[in-house]
DNA sequence: GGCGATGAAATTGTATACGATCTTTTGCAT
DNA sequence: ATGCAAAAGATCGTATACAATTTCATCGCC
């Protein structure tokens, strides 16, 4: 799934050690097993993953210029709880990219990416039949594979880490402002864009996915909450 | 010039040690001071802002993060040497995404965007005329924050952090494979977008973008190079 | 009883220390 | 003189230690 990064550059692992727990927090993240808001204190993190703070700190910090953690001067870091200001950003950033993406990567596109990309669909509709945590968990990842791989597919490296970027920020969005508890993710427009691809048919594609990007951001609720913690909560 | 960024979220300093230094560094390579492949080891960095290589190897993380510099492990911290691919890809990423940011820009502007817009261009322009190391630098700095400009006033702080990346990265490249002593940016061609914005074309203002990074692109010699440092260096 | 000040505990910010890896130099043998 | 090998030097990777800041609880005062 890397390929095309290393392709472009020899990009060494450099730091394998705070690189393998940055992953598996921003794994964490993005599979909602760690909520918006929570503490990530450096001595836990360590103590977790059986390093020192340094490693831990230096892992937090690359996923605060992620954006997926926030790190608050001498207070800490916690899981990143983007605003729906913030949300409504990165959605627009999402369509201002990927059609642009999709164009570039339908012009690359090979049979076996397409097959691939089929494949992705078909293990995205099995996990969405299933039920509990576990295949919901497997079923976001998935959903979110599908705009990766495309992305992929573009060839640009460049564009692909952005997409990383925006669709682990996306999963904290949905997890915070989402509100159907069914998939979040349409699943039968995944489809229709592969056919849209497949029929050479690329303004429809690009349709397709700017209407499925707006499903998405229509499923949220975006609405200011001010914590309302203090006597509104009380007085229904 | 952050506003836009501040306003989104309570982006607090955070670390304000290392951010110093990394734009200290930052800006030293956006504007040509270190050259591509110089080495930056911790304990010169960290001896050099007088402060221990804890904040030094934190700031040179922080800019591999950008794809400023790149970090091989166990050896060492070098600024980024953009290999003709990643160059392709980083110009490729700014034709994708420069007319989007242009549209949202246009849809937001103020007569006082406009204002500082040519202000800007301005400046540009006398500094052109100047000779001199300094006045080069200044160039190369406001032909970038023109198109850093309209990604702030786009609104979108997202879409801004990745402009100043792929803007940062392209001083870099055109460090490296720009062929023409002269401005390395149309100056004219920035008027140009800007006459067009004013005159609600958004059509034309990004096909005028277009061109113009086509344009940049142009100058560049992306020939591979194979060092070519051992006979054929000397058998001319 | 509520509210503000003071001090202790916890957590982050930065520096230093030590071990591992890579580079360079030196010395020996061919 | 050349080439390889071993050791010295330099640099990075990680851990630990100490200082600074924040948080929280306790105590006194109103």
């Amino acid at each position: 799934m890397k390929s095309a990064a290393k392709a472009v550059q020899a990009e060494e692992p450099a730091e394998t050690g705070a690189q393998q727990i940055r992953d598996a927090i921003r794994e964490a993240i993005v599979e909602r097993r760690l909520s918006p808001g929570t503490k990530l204190s450096e001595s836990d993190v360590g103590n977790l993953f059986k390093v020192s703070r340094t490693l831990a700190r230096a892992a937090l910090q690359a996923l605060s210029y992620e954006g997926l953690v926030s790190v608050e001067k001498n207070r800490g870091a916690f899981v990143a709880y983007p605003s729906p200001e913030e949300a409504r950003q990165i959605f627009a950033a999402r369509r201002l990219v990927e059609p642009g993406i999709l164009r570039e990567a339908a012009a690359r596109i090979t049979p076996a990416d397409i097959r691939q990309l089929k494949q992705l669909l078909l293990e995205e509709g099995r996990l969405m039949s299933e039920r509990g945590q576990t295949a919901r968990r497997a079923e976001i990842k998935a959903s979110g594979d599908f705009h990766l791989m495309l992305a992929e597919i573009s060839g640009n490296a460049i564009m692909q880490r952005f997409m990383e970027e925006l669709v682990a920020r996306s999963s904290l969005v949905i997890a915070l402002y989402g509100q159907s508890t069914a998939s979040s993710c349409g699943h039968s427009e995944h489809g229709d864009i592969i056919s849209a691809i497949e029929s050479n048919d690329l303004d429809r594609a690009c349709q397709l996915m700017l209407h499925h990007i707006a499903h998405i951001e229509t499923d949220l609720d975006l609405r200011e909450r001010k914590s309302l913690g203090l006597k509104e909560a009380f007085e229904l």
